[in-house]
Parts: C-alpha cells; structure tokens; sequence
DNA sequence: TATGAATGAGAATTCATTCAT
DNA sequence: GATGAATGAATTCTCATTCAT
C-alpha cells in the first residue's frame, strides 16, 4: 500500500491539491506531481543531482517511476522544477518583507533576521543551492523562468541604504549588493557547513542555544558595518 | 606505509597531467601516487564524490584505472586522500599565519585576507569543502587524520581577542569561534556563490575588480565588528 | 497472465531456455524469475560461485542482465535462490517417500535407490552440494528457510531402525544418522567424483551399466550392514 | 620483514630443503618454490581454482608475485602442481601400506582406517579433489604424471578379495573397484560434507567423539559387506 | 633470483529511461 | 493516468599477467 510523502511547508502545494479529500491515491495529477516533487526536494537537496537516484524518488514519493518521466520529462528537469519552486518562493518570500516601510537600521536588522530564519527552517534550500553552485549555476543560467527573478533587493537596498545616509544612521559608501552577500553569508555559511565546522571546532553548532547564538551575532556584525 | 613530501603550498596538478600529456611510464611510486591525486582533486572539485568519474580521474592522472585502486583503495578512500591533503594543507598554512605575532587589528585584517587569498588561490578547496558538506561532512568525521587536525585558530583567536580588549581596540563579549566563521563565511560564501550570485544580480562577479573590492568589503565588515 | 504449472519435480531449464532461444519479451515477472533460476542452477552447478558468470547466466536465461538484479538483488543471492529451490525440492522428495510404510529392511532399500536416483537424474545437485561444501555451506548456514529444513530422514530412520530391531531383522545400535550419511555416500561419492576415478582406475564410471552395477552394489552394501 | 608460511606435513619439502639453516629468505629457489606450493595448496583448497587469488597466494607465501609466475608459468600450472604433489603424495602412501602382507579381513579394516585418518589429517586433499571434480577432472586428465598414477589398489584389492574368498572369509563376486569407491566414499564424504550434514542434522560432526564413532562405523560397514 | 609498479581485459553492479498492458 | 517489467549504456572494481629495475 503506498503513501505519500509529507509535503514540506515551504514550497506549498496549491489550495486546490490541498482541499481535495485524502482518499485512495489514485488519478490525482496535480497531487501526484506535488508528491514528486517534495520527495525530490529531499532527494535532490541530500544527495546533488548526480547522487540522487530516480528510483529513491519514485519509492518515497508513492508515486510509480514513469509517472515522473510523465510529468517532468527527465531527471534533470525534475531537478530543475525542484529548484524553481524553491529558489522562487525564497524570492516571493524576500519581497513580502517590505523593507521599505522600515527605518534602514530596522530594515537591516530585519533583512538579516529573515535570512537566519528562513535558512534554518528550511535548510533545504541551502543543500539545494549548494548543489547548484557545484554545478556552476548552470540551471539557474538556463531557466527562463529563474532568470527573470532577479533578487529586487538589490534595489531595495539601495533605497534603504540611501535613506540611512540621508537620516545620518548609516555610512557612506556602502555597495548594497556586496552588503546583501555579506548577509547572506553569514547565515548561509554557518548552516550549509554547520557539520564541517563542528567537527573543526568540536562544538556542536546544531544546538538551538547555539543556533541563537549566531543570530544574534550576525545582526550585530552587519549592524556595526552599516553603522555611521 | 606511504609518506608525502611535503605539500607544497596548494596541492596542485602538475604541468604535465594538466596538459593532459600521458607520463611517460616511469615506474615512480610516489609521482604517479600525486599525480592521481592531482586529478582526483580536481574531479572531485569539480563534480563531488557522486558525480566524479573514476575513468575520468585515471585518465587526467595518466595513470591506469588500476593504479588508483592500488593505492588508494577504491573511489571513496581516494576522495578522503584529496580531502586530507587539501584540508591539511589549509590548516598548515592556518598555523604558518603567526597571528599572535602581530597588533590585534592587524591580526584580524590579516586574518580575512589570508582566508580570502587562499580561497582565491584555491577554488577547488571550496568546492571540495562544499561537496563534503552535502555529505554531512561525513568523511572528514570519519578520518582520524583529519579529527585531530582541530583548528588551532580558535584558541589564537582568543588570545587576540583578549590582547585587543587589553588594548583597548577590541570591544569585548566576541565569541573566537564565531568570529572565524564569520571570516571565513565572508569569503567561502563568494566564492562559493559567484555562480548563482552573478545570475541573481545580473553582474559578474567572477571579474577582478569584483574581487578585490570584495576583498575590501571583508576586511571592513569584519574590522567594524571587531573595534571598540 | 501467464503462469507457469506446478514445478516439474526436479527444477529443469525449459528445453527454449537450454537452446538459448531468446524469450520473447513477454513481461512476465514468473518466467522470467524461472528461466533466471534455471539458467543459473545451469551456471552456479558447472561453475561454483565464484566461477560462474553473471553474464553467462543473463545470456542463458533469455533475460536482461539487469533482471538477474531485479529479481535476486546480487549474484550471491541468485546462487543461495538456486541453493534453497534444489535443496529444498530434495528434503520434498525424501519427505514424500513415505518410509514408514514399508517393511523395514525394504524401507532401507527404498532410501538407499532413492538418493541414488535422484542423484543420478538430477546431477546439477551434487554439484551445488559440492560447491557449497566447498564454501564451508556458508549459504545453507545463513539462509533461514534451509535451516528450517532439517532433514526428516534422522527420525524417521531412527524409527525404521526400531521396528527392524523389534522384528529381529535389523541388529540393534545402529546410529540413524551415521547410516544415512553412509547411504547417501555411496551414492553421492560416486556421481560426485566419477571424473577422477575414472582416471584412476582407467574405466568409464559414467556407462549404462556401470551405474547400474554400482547402484545393486549401495543396496548390497547397506543392507548387509543393517541386517541382523 | 617476511616470512614464509608453514609448510604442510604432507607433501613434504625435499630434504635438501629442510636441511638449510634458516637464514634471511633470499634467493633460495626451493624454499621459494616450496613457500608458494605450500600457499597455493591453502588457497586452491580452500577457494578452488576460479576462486583462488594469484595475489592471496603470492603474500600467503612471502615470495613476490613474480616469482609465481618464475617458477610455474601460471595460475593454471600452479593449480596442477598443486594437484599433483597432493595426489601423487596420496597415492605413494596407499602404496606403502603393504596390504598383501595382512590377512584378508585385516587388509580391509587396514585399507578403510587408512583412508579415513588420512582425509582427517589431509582434508585439504578433499578440497582439492572436490575442486577437480568440479572441473570434471580434467586437470588430472590432462596430468601425464598424474594419468600414470592409476592406482594400483584396484589389483592389490582383487588379490586380497581372491585370498580371503579361498579362505573362505570374503564372499566371492565383489568388485574390488566399487569396493574400493565404497572405503573411500564413507570417509571422503563424511569429510568432505560435514558443514552441509551439520546443519541438516543439527549435529556438530566436527567434534573428535563424532568423529571416532565415524571410524568405527565405516570398518563396520565395509566389514559387513565383505565378509561371507 | 627478486621486487614493486603497471596493464588491459573483464566482471559485477547501477542507473536513467522506455515498453507493454 | 498508472503500473511493473524490461533495457542498454555506463560505472566501479577485480584479476591474471607482464614490465622495468
């Protein structure tokens, strides 16, 4: 008897799979392909696209193996689908945050805050998009759909960093796309390689005290950069 | 047992097997040993532990597919052999830094820009490190070399730290671990990154003057954070 | 759906699958496990387990290559299926052979003719016997099902030898298991090895009538034994 | 340092061989030839020929590789090497048993004790014959040493069936060659398929006890048989 | 006589993908 | 829409044997 895998909250399924009654699996395309997809949203952010195995996919999804081929045409384009839905709802995700609405100081904070948090409740964004920089991005490069959405918070920092010079809270100078990186990093590279840095250090870094911890360092590292 | 030479600064492919010139069939334990993991190191680099190509690294070594069994063992002990002499040598030359001989700032400078130096130098560190991650970091746990080659930089962080509160130029409270990751992350995360970086804002990153402005970024970002 | 009847009474390969016919590709998952089976009872009983060859089987059986993993997971766990199918269809036949009902003395004739029959139409099973005595019965040892296989022979033998003892037509003492090793070694021995006695002794053992001779020679000898 | 491995009792070195004083194992041709056969009877008897490994041989022995190949051409002609120092050691010492000098019945009972103490002692001879049946013997066949080696109990047994049938306490008609075949099949089986006959009985027929009540009970039936 | 490095032909196993129903 | 069987091209790994010293 199969099962379908527990979809992952981030990449939500659309309303109408989600209302429909769990019933016997069958003939429910639009559920089977969401089942497919979050099971390779898990394969995919563990293992890479090479590590990751199509059978292992089909298995955890509940769904049969040509039903993938069915719906997605390819491996990689499974691949690609996975992180088109990931990449983007982090990107529709940023532009709910309204930085604009903020003080700058505010925005900084916040914009810090959202990344921390968003990268470790879904962690798998980050295995995912490490994967793809191994490949060179060579699947953002090529998707139409990813090309187009462009991080806007380029230009909204921009903004915000403008108005902090003119309110005299915040330096001149700064290049908001190197500022947006730094944030970035900080969160990033403290979950992507928590299990190598734990081993260097001999510190379990996944501990929530920890986890804590290093939020509120990374506020403060950007809010002492940014400061006048 | 075998024993390396000492490792030159950054392990790197020799001239010959870059060019993809076959050796001549010199019977060199210790040449074709490097020169397998010469190749091994930039497979792997380059498409981590599931994507690399046994046949693809025999080939580039110039060596038969059957050397690298012999020595190494099989594919996965390999890949350990190119982590442990990749990572090793990053932490050699961790340890060659001499931070404590220097002012406390300048420790810290020149701490982000030797972190910087040695990722610009040596990409494929990055992409070894990456790979490792997506593998929960589950070889260099495994290494008995590699456990006890425990960064050293956290007890000479603190030292640094405690020399610049007396001083009066460090603000006090900076956790030295954090601060490491931090470093590093300001410089891992770009490099990292570059790919899907230059896609979502639409600007290369890989130029340059990108880098070197980079540079001065960390440097900045972390110097802020640190000073009273 | 196709079906195959009820197994002949000793698993042979189908006559198709002997002439190396391909298998028209019906996709039935029964056949094809079968002409598997067959081929590599064919394969492991020539061969052993570690001469036998996975590829030579796959052409044997008329299926793909990868079907053999399909079905049996690994070359070791075809080989312990074969061993379980002709083992166990050995312990079927001795349990159908109804001991009990005969006369004590025409009861030890009839096991006697019996393992020298079936040993005689069904050779392969000496040689899987052989093969895996060589492995120290490693597969027979693990396998859960053949454990549970225990021969019924020694009890049924013990009583056999009670109910002689009782009619005063067999002598009394006689170890049921070590008479039914005897028995089965007169018979199993000489299939077994007619290769190399023939040489030493210079006479064709696999002849009509030598075989027959040899099979009046295992009755005589057991029973000239068990007579009182 | 290396060292060469015990030398089996049975095929004993050559005198010349014995008689040197242990020095550093080099460039004795003998000893190296004698270290190898001595390792390669372990391996063939243990794994058989397709499962022998050439390299577990060579480092079992302490002689290179090479050396292997120096002295005996091949895999192949080592395997036969083996062989026939094993058989031929075998029949020499059926040779010795001088069994015309014993009364009938003795000869008998002497000709089964022999032929079970030496497989208990030897069971490595029963690995290796049972390897050689499953090569149909061919080895043997193709040995013009070993095809000269036809034993000669076939005519010493008919020349003791003959004198014990004129004292009138052998029972005329038997045929000394399945005579023959039955001594050795109640020893060489018991031997030979003790791990398989363990588990099928749940009888542990390797200890000493079981072992001896073996022997008793192969004189016996042999005995049995051949009287009047 | 001895040694360790090297080789190429296989052998087992894996994997994405397609077919027949 | 869905399923399980089937496929062939890789892919990792093994092995007997030979070469250079």
């Amino acid at each position: 008897m199969k099962k379908f895998a527990a979809i992952s909250r981030f990449p939500r399924p659309s309303p109408a799979a989600k209302a429909k009654v769990r019933l016997e699996p069958v003939r429910d395309a639009e559920r089977t392909q969401q089942a497919i997809l979050a099971a390779a949203e898990e394969e995919f952010a563990d293992k890479g696209l090479a590590g990751a195995r199509v059978d292992a996919i089909a298995e955890q999804s509940g769904a049969n193996k040509r039903m993938l081929y069915y719906y997605f045409g390819s491996k990689e384009q499974l691949y690609l689908a996975v992180l088109e839905r990931a990449y983007g709802a982090m990107r529709q995700a940023e532009r709910e945050l309204n930085l604009l609405d903020l003080e700058p100081l505010d925005a900084i904070r916040r914009l810090v805050e959202f990344k921390f948090d968003y990268y470790r409740e879904y962690p798998r964004l980050i295995r995912l998009l490490a994967g793809e920089n191994m490949l060179d991005a060579s699947f953002l490069k090529a998707s139409n759909q990813l090309r187009e959405m462009h991080s806007s918070l380029g230009e909204i920092l921009e903004s915000v960093l403008a108005a902090g010079e003119k309110q005299n809270v915040v330096k001149p100078g700064i290049d908001p796309v190197h500022l947006y990186i730094s944030i970035t990093a900080l969160s990033y590279f403290y979950f992507a390689n928590r299990a190598t840095l734990s081993v260097a250090f001999s510190r379990d870094l996944t501990r929530a005290d920890e986890i804590n911890e290093r939020r509120t360092h990374a506020v403060q590292v950007m809010l002492d950069y940014v400061r006048v």
